[in-house]
DNA sequence: TATTGTTATACTCTATAACTATA
DNA sequence: TATAGTTATAGAGTATAACAATA
């Protein structure tokens, strides 16, 4: 695709100098092009980045409660209600009472569930690996790593 | 800091065997965690990441036109509105009538912009060099050559 | 008293349509 | 008619306080 052609004669291009020279800005951006093209993926499953990462923790940790998800998430634990809310709806997982502990929710996907994440996780997939096509492996594992540097520097987060 | 207790004595800690197979969602807490952390740091000078891309660009392109700010933030123009309300407000930039094109305002900055734009400026270099003290400086151009490329694959967006 | 999940609420960011005034 | 800026509005995502049921 060609460059889109200037506004003003004088002013051929915007001076990002400043911000150039910030690694979190190029982050940020690439991090925006690859939320916004995930979603366009996602759309067919009727899925959001949301609803998509909690139905793949719920599929990978079966019997998950809501706090821990959220926490898994750094959701607030009100924000996942709705997510949760979103997928039992469509009985992609269910909500079951743990005998213990009567108070929790043990998170569990349904047989449709498991299917919708098995063709979602495919296309996922299919989308980084396009995406990502211009990366070699040595790069995207020292990129890997400087990300989960930054997030150990930094919040203190989660996993 | 030490690991989170586990909140149930079986699943010690959560599978995130999917996810983490994915670059994307790494770059993408990575990138929250970058937001959060500088939103800290720009709180003292009463500045949001929006406000502080549009006064740094502003800063370093002297009048430069809303619409054309808009299009460099990758914003929505009737979005970038408010961001510049908040700035003129506060007497940081100046909507200045162009003589040529009467429907156009060419942002400039204030003396008082240009002097919360060195301090700020000078803030986020600080908070940067902080979280990505663990990166060499050969990781980080990779890294930032990676993000550009990224980029350049996905949405074709802007510089 | 503390915890799980819920409701209500508010604030930020984002996206679209429609208006005005100029060109 | 097309463009620059504006207004209004609606949708996501995020954050906090307060509540019911249970521990």
């Amino acid at each position: 695709m060609p460059k889109p052609l200037p506004q003003t004669p004088e002013e051929t291009t915007t001076n990002y100098a400043t911000l150039n020279t910030l690694l979190g800005y190029h982050i940020k951006r690439a991090s925006d092009v690859i939320q916004s093209d995930l979603s366009e993926t996602l759309k067919p499953f009727g899925l959001r980045m949301l609803t998509y990462t909690a139905l793949v923790l719920i599929v990978d940790n079966p019997g998950l409660r809501q706090s821990q998800l959220a926490a898994a998430m750094s959701v607030e634990h009100p924000n996942l209600v709705v997510i949760i809310d979103a997928l039992e709806s469509r009985d992609l997982i269910n909500r079951d009472r743990v005998p213990t502990d009567r108070r929790a929710y043990a998170l569990n996907c349904t047989l449709s569930g498991r299917r919708l994440y098995d063709k979602a996780v495919a296309a996922v997939r299919a989308h980084e690996a396009r995406l990502l096509a211009g990366l070699d492996a040595p790069t995207r594992t020292a990129v890997t790593q400087a990300m989960k540097l930054i997030r150990a520097t930094g919040g203190a987060q989660d996993t």
